[in-house]
DNA sequence: GAGCACTGC
């Protein structure tokens, strides 16, 4: 019934209309404590009503999420699940006939996938008007909302078909609740956000009564450096700095460390957490009083005609700037230093941030649509529309994958097997084809590899230790295999996190690769690929990561060109990222996963491979004389 | 010899 997937949905909304223990929501979101994953928060939110209800959760009132589904077929009447776990149900049930009314939450955070599903639910309306949509979102998009489900009763109302009047679907705008807090602007713009940011905080420590504080930075240099300044302060003379507890905060650090973070603050200290954009919505800390808002957060953006997704340094929105003050408000009046002008603030920031669908690459996003009988990609109403150029760069990519056929329709069977699988195409497609090579069990454990961010520790600090361990681990054929070893060393010492401390390896990483592959396996096994071990035998499983990323081929070049490589197909520049255990191996032929892209562009995770495979795996793609001569 | 906001299936 409920599609909520972020934390702290229904809790500032009142929602009487929808159940009628909301209030017990509120009180329970209040007093969860169990900020860690969103997930836990949904298990927990289910959990309180089931209780509330009366029924026991997984019965009347269950839950899904990706690794787990605590429903009763029969007997559960509310359900709570996140966006992508509808979305995936929406390809066996395309018009949702098993629910009667579906709640959106938050709208307003615009993900990819919330975007995907309110368009498919705005089409969808069409056919069922029996079921009743809420969708709840910020006061600022409510107004947007409603009228992009108006436009479809329009279009409803121009169609053929005469289903009867649908209800258009209630939004319900919602809040921020929690104590007023009040904003200071800076008089000038501050030359260094980091420095500032310093500065401010040493200046509430001075002048301002208990309460922790709080700061918005970009990622983890800038938290390092302003720990670092702060430390220092608190090192040398200490009079300003006296009592300051400086902790640091952003996703990749070890849990011990985030931990730190929720422990109650000593008498007579204040602590100071310097954190990344997690602690905007992903996280709640109780007793912040005091937030500093650099303005800035790092953004991902896409840029279709290079084909290259980046991490950008980029102003918030308004929307962000009021969701961080926000965070000062939760247990008492807060304030809010932004370091940046009142007059910025309201004649130069966007009011919402660009949509998430906009800034990415949309080779999942459009598999999955076709994957939902839309014909029509280019057609398709989004809240927001991404470029046609993305759109068709996506296209082009999933025709090569042989993943869409001449008339842009999913191929069978291979099209809808990938769309089957939750991962990125590319990393589908070599699943499917290590079932043909005969090595799905070591592929499954790559694929697994390479949809988490690293599976290594993050380095800084100690990065010698850090690439000596990887040295023990490290296979000729590049990384994909060295994930291999990896993961057979993990796994034969128990799954011990001792172990993954001594080899640098990130132990909640290793737990997700564990996870993702038991989910990967369950669904190999219905599609029937035959789960065989290739043993010692890399030239298949290095033929099978070929299959998927062939687009991804590179040659190196001369010499006298210190490693340049260029791609087959767009003869771009590239080089083999540092991380890389083929770094200064330099092979001659290699296809990589990604590219990240700072004063060069890097390949990240690369293995090696031979250039005659690549006509075989794409014979569209690569004729054979595009390869040029150096083919032996 | 370099740099990893954050989710999600």
């Amino acid at each position: 019934m409920l599609a909520p997937n972020r934390e702290g949905w229904l809790c500032r909304c009142s929602c009487k209309l929808v159940f009628p223990v909301s209030c017990s929501l509120v009180k329970l979101l209040e007093e969860t404590r169990q900020w860690w994953f969103i997930n836990s928060k949904l298990q927990a939110v289910a959990s309180r009503v089931a209780e509330e209800m009366g029924v026991k959760l997984g019965e009347e009132v269950g839950y899904t999420i990706r690794f787990e589904d605590v429903t009763n077929t029969d007997k559960t009447v509310v359900k709570f699940l996140t966006d992508g776990v509808l979305l995936r149900e929406m390809m066996d049930d395309p018009l949702l006939s098993k629910y009667s009314v579906i709640m959106v939450d938050e709208a307003h955070e615009r993900s990819i996938s919330t975007d995907i599903l309110l368009g498919l639910l705005r089409k969808i309306q069409r056919r069922r008007p029996d079921l009743r949509l809420i969708i709840s979102s910020a006061t600022i998009e409510a107004k947007s909302m409603a009228s992009f489900f108006r436009s479809s009763k329009r279009h409803q109302e121009a169609g053929a078909t005469d289903l009867g009047p649908s209800k258009e679907p209630a939004i319900l705008s919602v809040e921020g609740r929690g104590f007023n807090v009040e904003i200071h602007y800076v008089e000038e713009p501050v030359p260094d956000y980091v420095q500032a940011a310093v500065s401010t905080v040493l200046l509430i420590h001075d002048q301002e009564p208990a309460g922790d504080i709080l700061v918005f930075l970009t990622g983890q240099d800038d938290i390092d450096a302003a720990v670092r300044l702060l430390t220092e302060e608190v090192q040398s003379h200490g009079k300003k700095s006296h009592g300051l507890i400086v902790l640091p905060l952003f996703s990749g650090l070890p849990r011990a460390d985030q931990d730190l973070v929720f422990s109650p603050t000593p008498r007579g200290k204040r602590k100071v957490v310097i954190s990344t954009n997690i602690a905007e919505t992903s996280l709640t800390m109780e007793g912040v009083v005091y937030v500093v808002d650099s303005g800035f957060s790092k953004q991902r953006f896409y840029n279709p005609i290079s084909d290259i997704e980046n991490l950008v340094v980029a102003p918030i929105s308004k929307a962000s700037a009021r969701q961080r003050a926000g965070r000062a408000g939760r247990v008492r009046p807060g304030k809010c230093y932004r370091l940046y002008t009142e007059e910025y603030f309201v004649k130069q920031m966007s009011s919402e941030g660009i949509p998430e669908i906009q800034r990415s690459k949309l080779v999942s996003c459009v598999i999955q649509l076709k994957a939902l009988g839309i014909d029509n990609i280019l057609g398709f109403k989004w809240p927001a529309s991404p470029s046609s150029e993305a759109m068709i760069r996506a296209l082009e990519v999933l025709y090569s994958l042989g993943v869409l056929d001449d008339d842009a329709k999913l191929t069978s069977p291979v099209g809808f097997q990938v769309a089957e699988i939750p991962l990125d195409p590319m990393i589908s497609k070599m699943i499917l084809a290590s079932d043909q090579l005969g090595c799905a069990e070591e592929i499954l454990t790559i694929a697994a590899a390479l949809s988490i961010q690293s599976i290594w520790v993050s380095g800084r600090g100690m990065q010698k230790e850090l690439d000596e361990a990887k040295l023990r681990f490290a296979a000729a054929e590049g990384d994909h295999v060295t994930f291999l070893n990896v993961y057979k060393g993990f796994l034969q010492s128990g799954k011990s996190s001792d172990w993954c401390r001594r080899n640098f390896v990130n132990a909640h990483a290793m737990k997700k690769v564990i996870e993702i592959r038991a989910q990967l396996k369950r669904i190999a096994q219905r599609l029937g690929i035959v789960l065989k071990s290739c043993e010692s035998d890399m030239t298949v499983l290095r033929k099978a990561v070929t299959a998927g990323f062939f687009a991804n081929a590179c040659r190196l070049e001369a010499y006298g060109h210190n490693g340049m490589y260029k791609t087959v197909r767009g003869s771009q520049e590239v080089y083999i990222h540092p991380s890389s255990v083929l770094f200064r191996v330099n092979p001659k032929w290699v296809v990589y996963h990604s590219l990240v892209s700072t004063d060069r562009q890097y390949m990240q995770n690369v293995i090696t491979i031979e250039p005659s495979w690549l006509p075989e795996a794409a014979p569209h793609f690569y004729q054979q004389r595009q390869l040029g001569p150096s083919i032996h």
